[in-house]
DNA sequence: TTTTAGCACTCATTATCCCTGAGTGCTAAA
DNA sequence: TTTAGCACTCAGGGATAATGAGTGCTAAAA
């Protein structure tokens, strides 16, 4: 059954009162807000209807409406209106956004912290590979007789570099050629085929050339196998506490702990996967499969970093949500993270090592 | 006046058993664990000769006993014995610290993240360089015909690379004039000592060859600035809602923000300066000068990174907090880093840039 | 047929009162 | 100096009552 017109009007009135109040809405608010001529008796009957159909609910019979995840989805697509970010939310965006010098890592990490003081609710950033990361390409640099660095570039563009000594002196010439050997047979080979390409070196390579080889093959391993992994934060977990759903500590507990563990347990633990295309999913209350999550909606945007990883970001809260804003601001950072990206923007890379 | 040994072994009974129940401590309850063959009358009146000499506080007349500060200070000074770490738990911090092929910044981070755990208090985690970085180095790398890489490396061994493109072709030869220039005027100066020289070269150098020299200089003018600022992290601050001191938001709240304001605000935030020489510090309640920490405690060590850089690593909590266990635990922290880093293990480096 | 005014009813919330019991300080005897 | 005894204090918890916002229903009005 189609909903008339006034029973929207009511309907939204509703979820909006409560967005900003968080106390169940009664006849005579919704009367003076919704702008609509009727006496409240005749809201009264109206909301009755609304009940009825799932779209309000009743916490006890002498309390007022409030609404129901079905009410909440129908605000959602149909009658939430668009949010405006002032000019200085959006400047304050590009400003966290256009830092350079610095890592994939923190730029996300930056950006989930910047939501998340925009929207006053927790945010969690993932990102993972859309494929298996290859080595495109080694150099070596020689600091000093019996030192060299090495650098790996991956396909996924990270650059990583280690000091590696060396047991005993190497021309420029020697290494030249570790460099050729290195470039020309674990380009492009997966973790596993370097390993494999590895051991058959072995048995027929001369013991200190194989050495050298196997520190820098060996280092390129320890690169593949932490640029494969995914990483997810979280910031602003606080600000649950701000919220009056989560005033008791029964409540906010299990929602925090599930939060904080989210950094530890990888993306299993997300209410979705990283899915193809960019786009805004919004998932309300028991929408979500995972029983951590049953009272409390979240709204995320995926987006692609360049072309070879996938990243969420996600903001979650009482399904007392106020949709309109926090979807006006998501967009906002998932459209500008997937042009900064896009654009190739990540100029820099890090390292340490001994000297 | 010098408390008499039994005093003292009744002051250590209240403070223990305060820090294990968070209730006020009753002259029964002292009689049970103290181990002293007294009644309970004599008991109370040592109770009320340590109220009067101000070690003990009692929150209303007919509840029993609470150490002060002052009970505290005492307790951590003369009586607290030495707690044991088991090997689960050095396993753990061993773990923990032992990855290969992270960063400074994540291996920090890390360590907070576990020492939150094992203490079930937030800890915060601050690194700062000792005095100006310059660079010592840097490289050239040749990856297409209009593009290379440019590896700074900074006397703080951190090595950082950006990939740059070219407005036109340049050859090898010109590829290692430009290392030559930049590794001969630009080593060892400080960030302002660099826009200066760059400054004076640009009026008597050709257009074309000063582009180049400027675009890899003002990265690594980029390098220096990042590598200038300090890094603050925060870990675990969820863990302070299961103290019964916090249970109540109003108490939560404000300790909350404040540590979760400390990562933003940097070290003038941080309760005491990164000093000197190894070593650990406990400030109790209102030793701190700050106001929000007025009714928490602070356990810190502080610890060298290498010659050039000085890290602290803190852990915050009521001022019931289990001393004992929490100084034991961070000294065996503080140590680990003073030795993993002493031996300049930190191997690896990263970057990211365009392709 | 739809809307509205009126009214009795419901029930979470808050305030108030009382009771209980752990713990104290003091006194007088050991 | 230590201890037993005892009257006193006071936070915490449970029961009870008062409050008031909001409801559903009915009957009249539009």
């Amino acid at each position: 059954m189609e909903l008339n017109n006034r029973k929207k009007k009511i309907l939204r009135a509703i979820v909006e009162i409560y967005i900003a109040t968080a106390e169940p809405v009664g006849s005579k608010a919704v009367a003076e807000q919704a702008g609509l001529d009727v006496s409240t008796a005749t809201i009264r009957n109206e909301m009755a209807d609304l009940t009825e159909l799932g779209y309000l609910e009743q916490p006890h019979t002498s309390a007022g409406r409030v609404p129901s995840p079905m009410g909440y989805r129908l605000y959602v697509n149909e009658l939430m209106g668009e949010h405006q970010l002032t000019i200085q939310e959006t400047q304050r965006i590009n400003d966290a956004l256009n830092l350079r010098m610095e890592e994939l890592d923190r730029v996300i990490d930056r950006a989930g912290k910047v939501l998340s003081q925009l929207s006053d609710y927790p945010v969690f950033t993932a990102a993972a590979p859309k494929k298996r990361i290859t080595v495109k390409r080694f150099d070596l640099l020689m600091v000093e007789e019996n030192a060299f660095i090495a650098v790996v570039m991956t396909d996924n563009s990270v650059v990583k570099n280690k000091l590696i000594r060396m047991p005993e002196q190497l021309s420029d010439t020697q290494l030249q050629l570790l460099s050729t050997v290195l470039n020309s047979s674990f380009v492009g080979l997966s973790l596993e085929e370097m390993e494999e390409t590895l051991d058959k070196m072995e048995t027929r390579s001369a013991p200190g050339a194989f050495q050298l080889i196997s520190m820098v093959v060996q280092f390129a391993i320890e690169v593949l196998n932490q640029q494969s992994g995914q990483t997810i934060h979280t910031a602003g977990i606080t600000h649950l506490l701000e919220h009056p759903e989560y005033r008791s500590l029964d409540k906010a507990k299990p929602l925090m702990n599930y939060l904080s563990e989210t950094e530890e347990q990888g993306t299993s633990n997300l209410p979705v996967t990283l899915t193809e295309g960019q786009n805004m999913n919004i998932l309300i209350g028991p929408e979500n499969i995972n029983e951590a999550l049953k009272d409390t909606s979240v709204v995320m945007a995926s987006y692609d970093i360049g072309d070879n990883m996938r990243g969420i970001i996600g903001v979650v809260g009482p399904t007392r949500m106020d949709y309109a804003k926090v979807t006006a601001r998501l967009s906002y950072f998932a459209d500008s993270l997937t042009r900064m990206f896009g654009k190739g923007e990540l100029p820099s890379g890090e390292g340490h090592h001994e000297e």
